[in-house]
DNA sequence: TCAAATGATTAGTA
DNA sequence: TACTAATCATTTGA
């Protein structure tokens, strides 16, 4: 095996025959001294090789060190690796070009965006915290959902990157036996370096198979995970007494105009742990069904008049009356309706 | 179990 | 784009 790179060198012709670099090597002195007698050697190798298997190990070990050591070897090894190499890789070569895998970059960039490949930080908690946004969720109990997104994705992940690691280590092990083998079999039949490169890119081509298994379906797991994440956010949550407490508290004291403006709605979101779209959904909700049945709400828009007249009243015998926030319409609720019992809200407010 | 309450979604409007 | 109105889907409480 030692010196086989240099005795691959010939270039031309096919047939043993007409091979130069066994012209060669019988031509200069080496080869015999006759052409029977070269033909006898030659035949002899031939049969050697023919009937290695058929002998015991000890007998064959014996033989092949006897074959390796033969003064023909060199060249007949060289010959039979290039008529190999000649016909069929160059064959197998030409067909076995792959094109860069577009599915396994796709796959490579989900995982990437997902945060299940690539830093730990980041991706994962991006991609649940649009989520999140996607679904309008907030709150103490979609932080909770959230960590738990986090921690099944950082699970799908470990299990990942385990998996992966087991495929490497077992593609180089798996390299490294097939090379050995190979190199040692390369004493007794031929195999050139390059068959070995072959055949080293074939195990690497059907492990990468397999790792792109391990990534489809480690895919999928992130999708389900995801969706099973949004679902449980669409799931309707209501909210908690102190976050209605405070967004009635609104309303009723800004009776004569519910619309609470932007930098409001994003006050009210902060004090009730909501979104802003949430904060606009139950204003949306609320000036619907109260002006729907102002009588039923009549009891509840009294009580949180007395409420707030209340605090306004703590807040003045305190001494800044006027930096209360909900006192402007605080007290003025009462006046907001013509006489039909109708809400005096915008022109954009549509009665029915 | 069921009606009421309630948060979210959707189509239409100004 | 913010809003209304209708509706859906889920939660709540009797």
């Amino acid at each position: 095996m030692d010196d086989q790179p240099r005795l691959m060198h010939s270039s031309h012709g096919v047939g043993m025959a007409g091979h130069p670099g066994l012209a060669q090597h019988m031509q200069d002195g080496t080869g015999g001294a006759d052409g029977e007698g070269r033909k006898q050697d030659i035949g002899d190798i031939l049969q050697q090789i023919m009937t290695i298997t058929d002998q015991s190990l000890d007998e064959a070990q014996a033989r092949k060190h006897a074959l390796n050591c033969h003064r023909m070897k060199p060249a007949l090894f060289n010959v039979l690796c290039e008529i190999k190499e000649k016909t069929v890789l160059s064959i197998r070569g030409a067909q076995e070009e792959e094109p860069p895998d577009a599915q396994l970059m796709r796959l490579d960039n989900m995982l990437l965006a997902e945060g299940v490949s690539g830093p730990e930080k980041g991706g994962g908690s991006a991609a649940a915290a649009a989520a999140a946004a996607a679904a309008g969720g907030g709150g103490s109990d979609n932080s909770v959902e959230h960590s738990d997104y986090r921690a099944k994705l950082s699970q799908i992940r470990q299990i990942y990157h385990t998996e992966l690691e087991k495929y490497e280590q077992a593609c180089n092990e798996f390299t490294t036996h097939v090379m050995n083998l190979l190199r040692e079999q390369s004493r007794t039949r031929p195999i050139s370096p390059k068959e070995i490169e072959r055949m080293v890119g074939i195990i690497h081509r059907k492990f990468s198979s397999i790792q792109m298994q391990l990534k489809q379906s480690t895919c999928e797991a992130v999708m389900i995970l995801r969706s099973r994440f949004l679902d449980a956010r669409r799931k309707r949550r209501n909210f908690n007494k102190q976050a209605t407490e405070i967004l009635n508290e609104y309303f009723y004291s800004h009776l004569s105009n519910p619309y609470p403006s932007e930098e409001a709605k994003e006050e009210l979101g902060k004090k009730c742990s909501i979104t802003v779209s949430q904060v606009s959904n139950w204003f949306g909700n609320k000036r619907i069904r109260y002006k729907k049945n102002i009588g039923k709400f009549q009891e509840e828009a009294n009580m949180y008049a007395a409420k707030t007249a209340a605090t306004a009243t703590n807040v003045s015998t305190h001494g800044s009356q006027a930096n209360s926030p909900s006192t402007p319409n605080s007290l003025c609720f009462i006046h907001c309706y013509t006489i039909d019992n109708e809400p005096i809200w915008p022109a954009n407010f549509h009665l029915m």
